[in-house]
DNA sequence: GCTGAAAAATGATTTAC
DNA sequence: GTAAATCATTTTTCAGC
């Protein structure tokens, strides 16, 4: 049980692959009414199954072409565990994901080059007293794609 | 020099933010005329710098709650390398980065629990004639925060 | 919860400056 | 790039099933 209904999911999938499509073409393709459509996403979007919407934008084109993976973990005896919020304001810092395994958190930044990944890390290192393993991301053949239905 | 001019980068990441702004609001925030705002986007969605729009959701009210990063890396001699189109078909994996470092790429899973991840992870292994190493989020503090300015 | 239709708002295009 | 006018669509609301 997802509590999440076969209709409603046919609609969280075509605005995960187009954010912006009409109530108009979204209608059409769930095979309902634009006003029932509409008071579905409506509920979607209140519940928070629809966290908001987003536009996809290319990083090179932004002048931020490199992307890497950091995963950090804290130096020495590990304290009360607030490096999400030390590290918040890096606006480089994409994601971050707490994680099972060696490291405590895997981050997703995103820099101009490998000057401001060095310094960046520096900062990170700083900020949140821990210390860093980064993979450096060469390409990146797909992302974001939208959820299973 | 990246190619994007700084009234351009302030529409971009608004749209990043808060993928619906109408043109009006966007106009706004950038202190720009509707018109004018209007035609930048359009050129953004034209260059690519804009690549799409998406809807936002939350993967645990969708059915699924665990999310998972998988290294991949090829068993034994190299072969021509085709991973990324081979996992294609896996609605499961939400993305793929080709990695400097031990990994080839690392993917970015979605599943509804333990057993979907077992059996998807041995799919992939057969599929890409690959082995894995895979990372559990625990959590997620914060994911798809907008490119810095 | 869905439909259908009217009203309000926004999008898209054009023109002139 | 601004401002204004226009027309097409879309969004939003509402009565009724």
């Amino acid at each position: 049980m997802s509590g999440v209904e076969d209709t409603d999911r046919a609609i969280v999938r075509s605005l995960a692959e187009d954010g912006r499509l009409s109530y108009t073409d979204l209608a059409e393709r769930v095979g309902l009414s634009v006003s029932a459509v509409h008071q579905r996403v409506r509920r979607l979007e209140q519940r928070g199954v629809i966290k908001g919407y987003a536009a996809r934008v290319d990083h090179e084109a932004l002048g931020l072409p490199l992307s890497a993976f950091v995963a950090i973990r804290p130096i020495g005896a590990p304290e009360p565990d607030d490096a999400p919020d030390k590290l918040a304001g890096f606006p480089e810092i994409e994601a971050c994901y707490s994680v099972a395994g060696d490291d405590f958190y895997l981050l997703l930044v995103r820099v101009a080059g490998p000057a401001d990944l060095e310094r960046l890390l520096q900062q990170i290192r700083v900020a949140a007293n821990v210390t860093t393993r980064t993979t450096v991301v060469l390409s990146t053949p797909y992302e974001g794609r939208p959820p299973q239905v």
